[in-house]
DNA sequence: GTCGTGACTCGAT
DNA sequence: AATCGAGCCACGA
């Protein structure tokens, strides 16, 4: 596995364990992952994602709390919008959703 | 090898 | 609250 390839994997380990009914900024996993102030490779690697990967990359959001989809996508992206919706978080205005309510409190002290 | 672009963020205006 | 510019790194042409 190559360097550029293991950071990748921290960035889907990450948003891996996002529990439901709850989301995570670029910027944080950027953190987690070790990668901080690299939040533009977050949006990458998850852009990356394929739709039927087990990372549920639709739980991260933007700072501002706006998802940040394609919309050249396929259709599954306001799907996922759904799914999140089902899974308590409310969407303010649309597209925003209330980070003060909804942000994964990290429960542990992850590795540099 | 350079250059432009992008699912971002932050501070200043 | 909205907009701008600078910083960040990977990828394709």
């Amino acid at each position: 596995m190559n360097d550029r390839t293991s950071k990748y994997h921290k960035i889907y380990d990450v948003v891996r364990q996002i529990p439901p009914g709850k989301v995570l900024t670029y910027g944080l996993v950027a953190e987690l992952a070790g990668l901080y102030g690299r939040s533009r490779l977050v949006g990458y690697a998850l852009f990356r994602v394929e739709i039927d990967s087990d990372i549920p990359w639709q739980r991260v959001v933007n700072a501002k709390g706006e998802i940040s989809y394609s919309e050249a996508r396929c259709g599954g992206d306001y799907l996922q919008k759904n799914l999140l919706e089902e899974e308590g978080i409310e969407f303010i205005k649309g597209d925003r959703i209330d980070l003060k309510k909804y942000l994964w409190r990290v429960p542990i002290c992850l590795p540099e």
